[in-house]
RNA sequence: GCCCCUCUAGCUCAAUGGCAGAGCAGUGGACUUUUAAUCCAUUGGUUCAGGGUUCGAGCCCCUGGGGGGGCACCA
């Protein structure tokens, strides 16, 4: 739905929109003649209102001073008062209040003032006073509209509350949405974390193709493009891991990557079909390594992104500093099930407790799937405190390497948290031998009908075959980190633009 | 792909099957310390689209569309 009006259509109401957007129209064009750019280039600030509050914040009620200040920002608010005008501004998350003075501006610049509509960015020159009930304001002297909103602001008290609106005009839900901004800026403050405790660990951040001609690393429908010049297929990457480990062969020892990746799946509250993964590799580590820096990565963005570790997950109070419970996938499912899974077992054995728990076996899975298609149903939504959950079956793991101590297994974990996977890690597969002979495994199931299953990649055998060191690996979804530390319950509120089906402009 | 919910003014929301309304925004007026300013007056509607039932449909039914939630899918 649109509620757009042709930017060229004339004037055929005076209310509603097409009304408010015609007289704003109408006034940029009055401004225009009388030489006044209501687009100007630019506006030399003197503070940022931050800077402002942080410099005069503590001005007892009353005063006025002769700071002379130069600010901006996107008027939200105007209270017009006879000969006075005030108008609240906003820049980043700062505000503060004009006060306009008929007597100080002038009958002109106070009818201009007056004239300026909710939504449009000005920007002011004058001095810093504080009203008589406190309020840091600048007293303006002159002031310039820096740019001409035509369109009206949702409501200024109930903001937008329609999730389409709120989704499709980002920009107007950041304007409007306090909740909003703050989820982004937690985004931004987690990636920020990420960095930073990398970094310090000696990580190299590189990048790596998005463009694949093999879509590896991880189970998923690809999205499949076409290069023209070169005219061959591509896939969008599905994953980060395979091009990492090959920087690993190459002697880059420690590396991460943050990028998006992208899955042709499914939209839900956990599922965006494309987000951003964080992807590390550490020579001479091992998955035990692993487990202890996605601790501290995801421990240490907390207290950055919010300020502590206690977050709240679904109404249950969390202390990330507290150690984080461990637990084989085996254990965990045969304790749910009340007998004894494992992927040595028959399968038959395991077809039957999967059908009293029903999980109805496709013929294509062997005794690996079935214990982790086991897990999924009945163990995996009860893990709500964090939970690393290791011992994977080998049949779903063809990247990671074998338990040293349980051929069925691999030395891997995933991270659970509030029930959702946050986090999946393990010891690298390092043999080239033994990686063709899972590709192989992986080849034969894509053949006999599972898309999601991988192909041979003989570049990164190739690789393999110079010889990758002991490694560890990790992936962690970031969108779901913020998810966790922002509390909100839907990955779209995370993600600034998600992905929508397109609007229909008649 | 399936199931449920939802869509009314720019925004937030009302409206037993019986004259489509309010608040905010907008417009006009009053006001030199307001702060969701206040007060008075006031403009604004293809009720998502199309069809049907009915004397009469925003409301009931059908089809389609957008969005949300759930399921499936997603190791």
């Amino acid at each position: 739905m649109t509620d757009d009006v042709p930017p060229t259509s004339a004037p055929v109401t005076t209310s509603g929109l097409a009304g408010e957007r015609a007289k704003r129209l109408d006034k940029v064009a009055t401004l225009r003649q009388a030489g006044t750019n209501p687009y100007p280039y630019r506006f030399d600030r003197s503070h940022t209102v931050a800077q402002l509050r942080e410099a005069h914040g503590d001005l007892e009620a009353g005063q006025e001073t002769d700071e002379r200040v130069q600010v901006a920002g996107r008027m939200l608010l105007k209270r017009e008062q006879g000969k006075l005008i005030f108008a609240t501004i906003r820049e980043r998350e700062s505000e503060v209040q004009l006060f306009v003075s008929k007597a100080v501006v002038g009958e002109e610049a106070f009818a201009a003032f007056a004239d300026l509509d909710l939504g449009d960015w000005v920007g002011v020159d004058g001095t810093v006073m504080t009203t008589r009930k406190g309020e840091l304001s600048v007293q303006v002297i002159t002031f310039q509209l820096l740019s001409k909103a035509v369109r009206p602001l949702p409501d200024k008290w109930h903001g937008l509350s329609d999730t389409d609106t709120r989704f499709r005009q980002r920009y107007a839900d950041l304007i409007v949405t306090e909740s909003a901004r703050r989820a982004f800026r937690i985004r931004h403050e987690v990636i920020a974390s990420f960095r930073r405790t990398l970094h310090e660990h000696d990580y190299v951040e590189v990048e790596t193709p998005v463009l694949h001609v093999e879509a590896g690393g991880a189970h998923a429908r690809p999205f499949l493009t076409h290069h023209n010049a070169l005219d061959m297929p591509l896939f969008l990457r599905i994953a980060l891991e395979l091009h990492l480990k090959r920087l690993i062969v190459g002697g880059m020892d420690r590396v991460f990557e943050i990028g998006r990746v992208f899955r042709n799946e499914g939209v839900s509250t956990r599922h965006n079909p494309e987000f951003t993964m964080m992807e590390l590799y550490q020579a001479y580590a091992d998955y035990t390594e692993m487990i202890a820096i996605t601790t501290e990565l995801i421990t240490r963005a907390a207290q950055d992104a919010t300020g502590t570790t206690v977050v709240d997950i679904d109404g249950t109070s969390v202390d990330l500093a507290q150690p984080w419970r461990q637990a084989k996938m085996t254990d965990l499912t045969s304790a749910a099930v009340g007998e004894e899974v494992h992927p040595s077992m028959p399968r038959p054995a395991l077809v039957a407790i999967a059908e009293r728990h029903g999980v109805v076996a496709a013929p294509s899975w062997g005794t690996g799937k079935l214990v982790e298609e086991l897990f999924e149903a009945t163990v995996e939504a009860s893990l709500i405190a964090p939970t690393f959950v290791t011992g994977h079956p080998v049949e779903i793991s063809p990247l990671a390497r074998t338990d040293r101590h349980d051929p069925h297994l691999t030395e891997r974990f995933e991270l659970f948290v509030g029930g959702r996977e946050l986090a999946n890690g393990y010891s690298e597969l390092n043999d080239p031998l033994e990686q063709r002979a899972r590709f192989e495994d992986e080849q034969r199931a894509k053949e006999a009908g599972n898309a999601e299953a991988g192909t041979v990649d003989e570049d990164y055998l190739r690789a393999l075959e110079y010889g990758l060191p002991p490694t560890g690996g990790l992936g962690i979804g970031m969108d779901r980190v913020a998810m966790l530390l922002a509390g909100v319950s839907s990955i779209k509120e995370v993600v600034l633009f998600p992905t929508l089906r397109p609007e229909v402009w008649e």
